[in-house]
DNA sequence: CCTGCATGTCAAATATCTTTTACATTCCTT
DNA sequence: AAGGAATGTAAAAGATATTTGACATGCAGG
């Protein structure tokens, strides 16, 4: 199970209806990339992330969002 | 050529001395992916950027600095 | 109905990151 | 001088991310 959350698919639509395709132009991946990351299926490399981010003019931590190990510690 | 430049080194130092060893068991990975990401060899997983900043307790654009692609931007 | 577009998915190949093992250097302490 | 601790580095193997090419679905319009 993947470590964080991202809200890709919703800046994507909040962007106008951005389609997978062209944020995957504009971060320089293919399509099929795009959609396993908004999917959860993988991690992105820190430069894709990075490069999302910058897409939608928005703090890294606003698109990807950790949980940490809260296991052990409880909240 | 690595697409940022990170402050893991200053952050270190910053934080006690902590030495590479340290972090790593911190993050979950070995000595010489730490020092391999402190000099810039090679980027680290998402991953491992979260759980640095995390270690550090700071954000993460403040561990990893994007530069993005301003080649042709000018400024 | 047919076409185009956006998306989901899969398998195989390639690229990139990470580990393991090992050895080297430097600095500090005894 | 000898020993330990921290760091640099390297090659091979392993794990994970990404690409490529392909085929499937659902939906909107002509």
């Amino acid at each position: 199970m993947l470590p964080f959350t991202n809200h890709i698919r919703r800046l994507r639509f909040e962007a106008g209806e951005m389609t997978q395709q062209d944020l995957a132009d504009r971060i320089g991946v293919t399509r099929q990339t795009v959609a396993a990351i908004e999917q959860g299926k993988y991690s992105p490399s820190l430069e894709a992330a990075f490069r999302i981010a910058q897409v939608f003019r928005v703090p890294l931590e606003s698109v990807f969002q950790w949980q940490g190990d809260r296991a052990s510690t409880g909240r």
